[in-house]
DNA sequence: ATTAGGG
DNA sequence: CCCTAAT
């Protein structure tokens, strides 16, 4: 079609570094995340194009054929500038699973959900709204030629809380579009076992015009790539009364909650890059219209967030989020140990047009998915300053209930859309590498101080006596440490990498590794020995 | 569920 | 950290 032809849309901008490092071992598992995802996905971008040129349908045929020479001469222009490859694909490469990001997380405190198996962060009820509080207004296009938009950059902040009920129906109500639009963005509470609160989402695109080929944004370049932020604490409720939907910082937060969960906030969501066309007579708002209709389709589907942490793709919805590193370890802090900071990022959002919260239970998909979905009514009324809505993260999830059970893509438009993102049950799917949470010295100390006094094969006690709030550390993570720490205490100190362990820490690891190992052998003889005895007295009887 | 070790 | 045989 010639609309199709007409379409191009590119990506070619910031990619996310591929979320799979080298292997460490040969036994490693190949993310299978990406081929299995990759493959039957119709990215992002596609659909933005495909709502693009919807639009485009209105603009008057006959204005079409003419322009059509200068579209393709424009296109092709721009794939030169880009340096691109010829045919910029957003899906290829898998890429498409990249295309978006969100970063920045808050870390609470965590407890009790810490010890249980979390299904994973569920985010829901979004809204979208004009970050400068514009209202949008839109003209049709006219005539003429059709000016190329690409590099449409949209900032979504995202905020997951775990403030309490009702505080989303507070936001929802006290706003004008929202009252509108609630329903619209509204999605299911419930995604499973998971809670969702809320979330809050803002979106703000900018255009400039492009000398020769029409409207092109341009994002900062300092924006690139995405920023990393760190992780504070938050624990005031009255943070979800915050208009802007947006927490600064973690000031005044109170750090020594008990609450058991982990606050996320989401930031710049952004858009890499695509292609849209719209007539080069088209009207600044007209041309923001059709950008914001782009992006809106992004929100009209299903959106499936791929969460990682310190870019890795965390695949296991039901590890806790203490396990991947993400909350904070009281017990630890209160050891003085110190949790590097991690930083969390959803990417890879998916969106299948026309599927208002519609959703099917693909019996083996998703598993590792964060879904969130929302409905659209009008990109018109998308516009307006930040609202906030918070998602709870459930982390007490013990039904076992699978999750993938309910994600949501209606499967009429699978194949139509052939976005479904779908993972490949692939039999049992290899579970995921944990992140690697290398031992500070804090911890390292409490290490060898039980080890000291339980020895070297009560790993559980060791586990129980210095660890017992450390989720993320396991007996068998003890002993493999402990493992770690003699080798590390062997060899020279030029060859003993990551954080320096104290001299003494290792002097001591080395004589209670001594010491223990005597014991061990002692005992072993021991129960030699009573074995003979009581085989002998066996025999004598 | 733990332990113990190799990978 | 992972994987697992052996307890």
């Amino acid at each position: 079609m010639v609309l199709q032809k007409r379409l191009e849309y590119g990506f070619n901008g910031y990619q996310v570094p591929p979320t799979p490092r080298a292997p460490r071992s040969a036994r490693k598992r190949v993310s299978s995340w990406k081929r299995n995802e990759d493959h039957n996905r119709m990215c992002a971008f596609d659909l933005l194009a495909t709502v693009a040129g919807k639009l485009l349908l209105e603009v008057d045929d006959s204005v079409n054929k003419i322009s059509h020479e200068d579209v393709k001469t424009v296109n092709e222009s721009i794939i030169k500038t880009e340096n691109d490859s010829p045919k910029p694909n957003v899906c290829d490469q898998g890429s498409c699973n990249k295309s978006f990001f969100v970063s920045e997380i808050i870390k609470g405190p965590v407890t009790d959900t810490c010890s249980g198996p979390a299904s994973g962060i569920t985010v829901s009820d979004c809204k979208i709204e004009d970050i400068n509080n514009k209202q949008m207004k839109i003209d049709q296009p006219k005539n003429g030629k059709l000016p190329v938009v690409n590099n449409v950059d949209c900032n979504l902040k995202l905020v997951i809380r775990d403030d309490d009920d009702d505080d989303d129906e507070k936001c929802y109500g006290t706003t004008q579009p929202d009252a509108i639009n609630n329903k619209t963005f509204r999605a299911r509470p419930c995604i499973g076992d998971r809670r969702i609160r809320r979330l809050s989402a803002s979106k703000q695109c900018d255009v400039y015009r492009n000398k020769k080929h029409g409207y092109k944004y341009q994002r900062p370049l300092r924006d690139y790539p995405f920023k990393k932020r760190k992780l504070y604490q938050l624990d005031n409720p009255s943070n979800s009364d915050n208009k802007s939907g947006f927490i600064e910082d973690g000031s005044g937060l109170d750090a020594t909650s008990q609450d058991s969960h982990v606050k996320l906030k989401i930031k710049s969501f952004r858009v890499p890059e695509f292609f849209i066309e719209i007539p080069e007579t088209a009207t600044i708002s007209s041309l923001k219209r059709t950008v914001m209709e782009a992006v809106t389709a992004i929100f009209s589907g299903e959106l499936h967030v791929g969460v990682m942490l310190q870019g890795k793709r965390i695949r296991d919805d039901d590890k806790t989020l203490s396990q991947t590193g993400i909350c904070h370890d009281n017990k630890l802090d209160a050891l003085g140990f110190t949790l590097e900071p991690n930083e969390l990022q959803v990417s890879s959002f998916l969106c299948h047009e026309n599927q208002p919260l519609t959703r099917y239970s693909p019996p083996q998909t998703v598993a590792n998915e964060v879904v969130f979905q929302q409905q659209v009514d009008s990109p018109m009324t998308i516009s307006r300053n930040i609202k906030e809505s918070d998602h709870e993260m459930s982390m007490d999830d013990k039904s076992g209930v699978d999750s993938r059970a309910l994600v949501t893509v209606p499967a009429s438009n699978v194949g139509e859309l052939a976005v479904v993102p779908v993972r490949k049950p692939k039999g049992a799917e290899a579970a995921q590498r944990r992140i690697r949470r290398p031992f500070s010295v804090s911890e390292v100390e409490a290490l060898v101080e039980a080890v000291e006094k339980l020895g070297t094969g009560r790993w559980r006690d060791v586990k129980l006596r210095a660890f017992d709030d450390a989720n993320h550390r396991t007996y068998v993570d003890l002993k493999d440490k402990w493992k770690t720490l003699v080798h590390t205490a062997r060899i020279s100190p030029q060859q003993r990498r990551g954080e320096p362990v104290p001299q003494e820490l290792l002097d001591r690891v080395l004589i209670a590794h001594g010491y223990w190992s005597h014991h061990q052998a002692k005992n072993q003889l021991k129960l030699n020995h009573q074995q003979l005895d009581s085989t002998q007295i066996c025999r004598l009887l």
